[in-house]
DNA sequence: TAGATTGTTAATCGATTAACAATC
DNA sequence: TAGATTGTTAATCGATTAACAATC
């Protein structure tokens, strides 16, 4: 308050930074609060969204924190204040429109997921260079060839991308991508991308997670080294 | 070497205890050296794979460290010795029996993705409590009634339970996967579940990733807050 | 030997946990 | 006012990046 910070500090809170870790707390919080709304609750504390997410109070709070949206002590938040704060934060508000590229394994799984609407998400067209699987369907979506991913993200005016494909070709993809006007690229390949400053990536790794679990799993299985 | 340091962490050391940062890495190496090993290379060093999945070199040395794997200075890693190096680490030169619970729209997706055998998993049987879905088939996976889970899990000598359910179900799911014998448990629901001391979680949030994404592309769509 | 690459140790960075004064 | 809960700041913890001597 009195000592002047590290100016870079100040500058980086200043403006609108994303603090990805607590982002991706929102959605559990979410997804909580919308449980809560659908049992006609009106208002919630910090501590008990802890408390039903099984964490700290303290992190709740502080995730919240960025959202601007202010709770009175005693009583804490209105639940659909909150609930829509974080939906405009996160901009699902609105639903983004999505190429999906890559019909394979993974790709097919995705398609077939109807849980994204929930996330402001939507899957707008499936593409793939195969031509076995070009015309087909996949969960009710037609499986354009990827040669017309310019001319389809233009009518369908989608922003985000995510790629499904072998990680020989996601780069290569990704170009593709950005040249086509997407802004947002979601990577579900094993590779870091490479991509101008002004788009966004992010890198999901399903085999992360389960390389954890499988780890612990051999060790608990099969002590002693 | 000669500086003796906090007892403690020499201990952490010393037992097999595993680091989730660097065991997370592991499937994308593992990726890409099964890529190598298809066209036939027999050695590869740790700058290249660095430089194929656009990371630093460095990580991927001190990734590599736990396995034991030893390179030669100069020419780097045997390509076989590694893969078989990293699989056996996280168990994947086994197929784990894995138990999903939950046929909704994440259970579906999991269910009808045919990846997982690369990493080292199969779903075995798919759970559902509503009676509506038991008896159907998911991917051309039979949906059983929740109550059978434990006896399915003795039949099958199954490890590993899958929990794909609404958040509320989550932690008492987990609870009837221990007693059935499980031993770990993936964890789709977005909350954080309590497990008696022997038994391991990993939770895998899918919707975390894609808030990172979508506030960024809010961000740069709409920049100035 | 010389060049290249490893493997380990130290330094930076960010995220989570803890603490506490401010507020309704 | 008193009790409860917030919101911010500091402390700990872990993961990533950098550096460098050891090795083939």
């Amino acid at each position: 308050m009195d000592q002047p910070t590290d100016p870079s500090k100040i500058i980086k809170q200043a403006d609108g930074d994303v603090c990805p870790a607590a982002t991706r707390w929102l959605p559990r919080y979410l997804c909580f609060l919308r449980n809560v709304e659908a049992v006609d609750q009106q208002c919630v504390s910090a501590e008990r969204i802890a408390a039903a997410l099984n964490i700290e109070p303290d992190r709740v709070r502080q995730d919240i924190a960025v959202l601007g949206v202010t709770a009175r002590a005693g009583v804490g938040f209105v639940v659909v204040e909150l609930m829509n704060a974080i939906e405009r934060y996160l901009g699902w508000d609105n639903i983004t429109d999505a190429l999906l590229v890559g019909a394979g394994r993974l790709g097919a799984a995705l398609a077939g997921y109807t849980g994204f609407a929930q996330y402001g998400m939507n899957i707008a067209a499936v593409f793939d260079i195969d031509d076995h699987k070009v015309g087909q369907t996949l969960s009710g979506k037609k499986v354009h060839h990827f040669d017309r991913i310019v001319s389809v993200a233009q009518e369908t005016h989608a922003h985000m991308g995510i790629i499904a494909v072998p990680n020989e070709a996601a780069q290569e993809i990704a170009n593709v991508l950005v040249l086509a006007g997407i802004r947002a690229i979601w990577n579900f390949a094993p590779v870091r991308i490479n991509v101008p400053p002004n788009i966004v990536v992010e890198t999901t790794d399903l085999a992360a997670g389960l390389a954890v679990l499988s780890r612990k799993l051999a060790d608990a299985l099969n002590p002693r080294r």
